[in-house]
DNA sequence: CAACAATTTACGCTACAGCGTATCAGTTTG
DNA sequence: CAAACTGATACGCTGTAGCGTAAATTGTTG
């Protein structure tokens, strides 16, 4: 299972579905990794604020890691995505 | 070419190595997406604190993209990783 | 539907990212 | 070597993330 993520939004609706597959709750997750249930809540809404920190930790907590690559050639970008 | 990047210093250092891959300056990319060269430095840097809409900014600039997925096993995690 | 669980949202607070601007060390190059 | 380039660092400022706490909204299940 991968996905790609190149906006916030997008980052935040993987999180969201990674979690879900794992049966977890936001809470539980929270309580992992010592962040405010809101906080969890912020990033999976997309939030761009959300600090590196915050995102590697809820990361580690789900298992999962990311991986940095050229973008591909399939490509979903959006116009919002672009511009 | 992929990199795996679990802390906010192996963003950083993946993202100096595109960059030189690339050849590009850190005043270039800033230039490209309207931030300035010193906060290219401190993502660089690995700085926790470097907000997600900046990360994904930099990564578009490079030509790059992010993948989340669950943890590979041959595992490269330190200790610091762990806890 | 009622009761409970899960998530979103709000308020006041502190910490700090990124801003403009600039300097400085280290490197490259003519 | 001097001039130019590159990256790191500094200062004061504004905006906002995440905090504690808690209420409001939405989702689930008997």
């Amino acid at each position: 299972m991968e996905i790609q993520a190149r906006t916030p939004q997008q980052v935040g609706e993987a999180l969201k579905r990674f979690r879900k597959l794992r049966k977890f709750t936001q809470r539980e997750i929270s309580e992992q990794i010592g962040l405010r249930q809101a906080t969890i809540s912020s990033v999976e809404s997309g939030d761009a604020g959300t600090q590196l920190k915050t995102l590697t930790e809820v990361l580690k907590a789900l298992g999962l890691e990311l991986v940095i690559k050229e973008r591909s050639k399939d490509d979903q970008s959006t116009l919002e995505d672009l511009f």
